[in-house]
DNA sequence: AAGGTGCGCTTACGCTGTAAGCTTACAGTG
DNA sequence: CACTGTAAGCTTACAGCGTAAGCGCACCTT
């Protein structure tokens, strides 16, 4: 059953390469479809293989995660505070909007890797070099990891596809009871009517966030 | 099986009396433990009687956010939006972290019954009649929702024993890789020495988030 | 007394994660 | 070249999961 090449040897298992299909897999199917057989029946293998190179399916998604955090990009050293925390957020948010499953994995996992480390390290380092007192520091910190990893959150809840979207978002407010919900019904029309959409949705909050902190700076 | 009084009439399922059971249950002992079987025992009854109440699972877990969401505590009607908002705001967050399973599944199931939308839509119009215009309470609406299940999704993170958690947290610490990650170490830190705790913790930021709204109110 | 029906029970199925033990292919050594 | 240790695959098996299908009891209505 194990895939082999002409003359007899099998391309071997490895960790990286059944991390990477199972990103895959997730990203097509959606991470509740995601099984031990499933995911080595993909790689050519028998489920108890992956065993070989993953010591649970918890260790599985964690790795899972942890591969993803390193799609997230280094913004540029010599920018500024505002800038670098700013492409930072942007590219981390990118990252889980486009594996839709992170997001919920990202915010309920706490076995946290040496990934995800950097990159909070990084953002607080950001953070503190731009001069926050430790309290303002602490409530930026967790506000803004907070808006990005909701944000994205929202987003996977509405897994469609791009096209069907309007129609489909149209016949959700036929059907929604208006009269009972006013200002909640109000705000899906915005969300639906927003210029540019989701996106820039997240990049308006977050310039919100950045701003008041900005302000924030020094006192509080 | 079945429980019956003395007189052999049994006392009746309901789907209200599933949900404080699965509730109770899922508080007790982790959501992830929370099985139909298991459930079914605690009525003293099999898991498929369950299904006259309940269509799925899934329903089940909807019921359960439903079932804490209404445990949330409505604000004085007189009070300034400030106040009203930031009452709302930690009456969730205390029933988001009384619950400890409940902010994932308030983040993550998108099933959002009549109990929940009333959160939502009264939140949304306290905002709305604070004079908010419609990008600027678009964004104060989903940074406090942020924060407010961002923080509880935290705290859930650590179900330790009130009284454990320094020795534990402390032991953490010592085998924190610190060099590699200095910044992070010092976050956890700062956490661990705030005064006051998590609980404070939340407010704080909940407060910081209000005045910068207060600020941002008008214009934007 | 008769009959309907709501609701709990029994059984069974397919699927899950994974423990235990085997077998094969290759690397290192004589 | 043969021998052997070991890494990494395979096979089998099990307990636990959600839930579909159908049965039968206890009650309510007439």
């Amino acid at each position: 059953m194990a895939r082999r090449s002409a003359r007899g040897q099998r391309t071997p298992l490895s960790r990286d390469r059944i991390l990477r299909e199972a990103v895959a897999l997730a990203d097509a199917e959606g991470i509740e479809s995601l099984t031990m057989r499933g995911l080595a029946g993909q790689l050519q293998v028998e489920a108890m293989s992956l065993y070989n190179h993953v010591d649970t399916k918890d260790d599985l998604l964690d790795g899972m995660v942890e591969y993803i955090a390193s799609e997230i990009e280094e913004p540029d050293a010599a920018a500024d505070w505002k800038t670098a925390v700013r492409r930072r957020a942007i590219s981390a948010h990118d990252v889980l909007v486009r594996h839709p499953w992170s997001s919920i994995q990202w915010a309920t996992r706490m076995n946290v890797g040496p990934t995800r480390m950097r990159y909070m390290d990084a953002m607080l380092r950001e953070l503190r070099e731009a001069g926050f007192s430790p309290g303002v520091l602490d409530v930026a910190f967790h506000t803004l990891q907070n808006h990005i990893v909701g944000h994205a959150l929202q987003a996977a809840a509405f897994p469609y596809e791009e096209e069907d979207l309007p129609e489909m978002s149209a016949r959700y407010l036929e059907s929604f009871p208006a009269d009972d919900y006013p200002d909640l019904a109000a705000h899906i029309r915005y969300h639906r009517e927003a210029p540019g959409g989701e996106v820039s949705s997240f990049e308006f909050g977050l310039d919100a966030i950045l701003d008041a902190l900005e302000r924030a700076r020094g006192p509080v």
